[in-house]
DNA sequence: CTGAAAGCGCTAACAT
DNA sequence: ATGTTAGCGCTTTCAG
């Protein structure tokens, strides 16, 4: 577990195998023209030191990296982490690594992140959401890399964007709900505005609400964002406390859903009955829960697979342009509601 | 977006300024001896070039990265990510950043990660589990970093632990079903032995069962790990097929737990008056579900924390023998068991 | 296919 | 409190 002397370098290498250090990097990369038989022993040589090639050195001299920064708003949300490696299987083939941050749903948080991870000289950099503090948008701006904006639909990106719309998405509920005869329709969401997606979601019910000539007035704060399963539970105990006569909820997630739906479980209330449940992710527990939810699936592995791609393209030159593309939700009917 | 001329570097930013770029170097360290003004002057003068401080140069110059590599089996994964927040927290006072790698639970996978992540000279590394293929065993022995197995008690650490024993978790749950007198107890977990705690836990179960002089045949093999609440419905139905006296069924993870208490309530089995049903790692859902589920507290976050400030310890020269720290998992009793 | 020279941008070490 | 010198370990560039 200790090593006392200095870790050996490529000139210790190139020494043992009787051959330059050059030699030695060209052996290291893959498609460089050393001869099989000086690559083999170099190798050996290499191995009989223990040596291990020392990126740090590389990188500066390369002004190369081969990673992408990456920011999430939490590492314990199977949805950002499927986005992340949708990224990550389409950067791997490129030799690109994931340098990953988390934000906690913070933008100030993110402000921080965001200068620590382009202090580390990224390839591109793939940030979750659209508004950040004004000198995290300069820092982006000026990084210099491919700036790609996720899970949103930025009315002014600061470069490329892979995203839906959340206000969208939720019309779509809306529009499910009212088209089965529902109106009385409440959304369990989080108060305050630190996760702008649930902020926009909570937007999107209430503006499809007045579109419908509906009041959108049953809106309850379940808490801090990232909303809990518990949490969820608690608002619908509200809910029924306050609003007994509420038909349906749409709720900002499905982990949210979900306790609202174990709450009418421990209350007795019929689901979809007498309550229609509706969440927002497609985790897997909405397909399996009973009875199984209804939920909004934003695709977030292909969130991270198009926004892989699009850095390989511009990254090649074959994409010089801000690209925005924007990814269709799909409404996923299941039993919780008619 | 894009940068077409170089990036100013430090001389830039010390020219502006009218110091040395050693002045400026030291302007950007935290308590080093710059008069204030002077660091104002410079820090101001950065902000009009747009410079951002240059990692890569630094850490090769001082043989510093100012990070921790962490290795976890899925980045979807409740517990694990507790445990890399536990890290993450306890790491950020001292300016360490997190370097994250999953290895979808094969040992092969880990021996690239692991490499890889040497490659950019972590501070230390903290990697899941104790069994390893030989080459990161050896990787691990000379990198010459403090080395850190968690979520496991290896028999022959690689340098320091902070884990637990999975067997002697799933005992103490065969003890508690056994002390109510429920004997026909069965194990849904993964098929394959890719993923080593799981297959702890099933030994445990068996050894469990054995020392209780009960039969240890209900295996119940769900799929490839990791266990999906998918795979665990399945895997209960096909035990309420097959052994239908069965009085207990003890999951290799909540997910799995989840979804065979599903299968239950499909199924209009009572849950625990029929069949009992316990997983393991306490996540959110097992306290919310109905009924919520008996299962083992493994602490992930305090697998994390206990990391970090062992990391610390051997960083600042105050530990220097190889340290095992065992935790106690904790039995949690909920409604699902008697 | 291989080598020699130079230098990436920062900071350790030493000075003042 | 600030400056000077040298060099971290690689790879770019140019040569053969």
């Amino acid at each position: 577990m200790s090593t006392p002397r200095k870790a050996p370098t490529m000139a210790d290498v190139a020494r043992l195998a009787g051959v330059s250090p050059m030699t030695v990097s060209r052996a290291f990369k893959r498609d460089s023209s050393v001869s099989d038989a000086t690559r083999s022993a170099i190798l050996e040589a290499a191995d009989n030191l223990g040596y291990v090639f020392d990126s740090t050195a590389s990188n500066l001299r390369s002004q190369r990296t081969d990673f992408v920064a990456v920011t999430i708003p939490s590492i314990n949300n199977a949805n950002f982490a499927d986005t992340v490696r949708g990224l990550s299987d389409g950067l791997k083939e490129r030799g690109l690594q994931i340098l990953l941050g988390y934000t906690d749903y913070d933008i100030q948080e993110e402000e921080r992140l965001v200068e620590q991870l382009l202090r580390r000289r990224p390839e591109a950099i793939v940030v979750t959401g659209g508004r950040h503090t004004p000198r995290t948008r300069r820092l982006l701006e000026n990084a210099g890399i491919p700036v790609i904006e996720t899970w949103d639909l930025p009315d002014d990106p600061v470069g490329h964007v892979v995203g839906f719309s959340n206000a969208a998405a939720v019309r779509t509920m809306v529009d499910h709900f009212v088209s089965a005869k529902i109106t009385r329709i409440a959304f369990i969401g989080g108060d305050a505005d630190r996760d702008t997606r649930g902020t926009d979601r909570r937007a999107g019910f209430i503006a499809a609400m007045q579109a419908h000539g509906l009041d959108a007035d049953r809106l309850i704060a379940a808490g801090t964002p990232p909303i809990s399963m518990r949490e969820g539970a608690d608002a619908m105990g509200r809910l029924l406390d306050t609003l007994p006569d509420t038909q349906a909820v749409i709720c900002v997630s499905d982990l949210s859903a979900f306790g609202a739906l174990t709450e009418c479980q421990r209350r007795g209330i019929d689901v979809p009955g007498q309550m229609a449940v509706a969440g927002f992710g497609d985790y897997e527990i909405a397909g399996i829960c009973v009875p199984s939810l209804t939920t909004i699936d934003p695709q977030p592995r292909e969130i991270g697979k198009r926004a892989a791609d699009l850095i390989l393209e511009v990254l090649d030159g074959r994409q010089s342009d801000p690209a925005t593309i924007a990814l269709e939700p799909i409404l996923m009917r299941r039993l919780s509601s008619p």
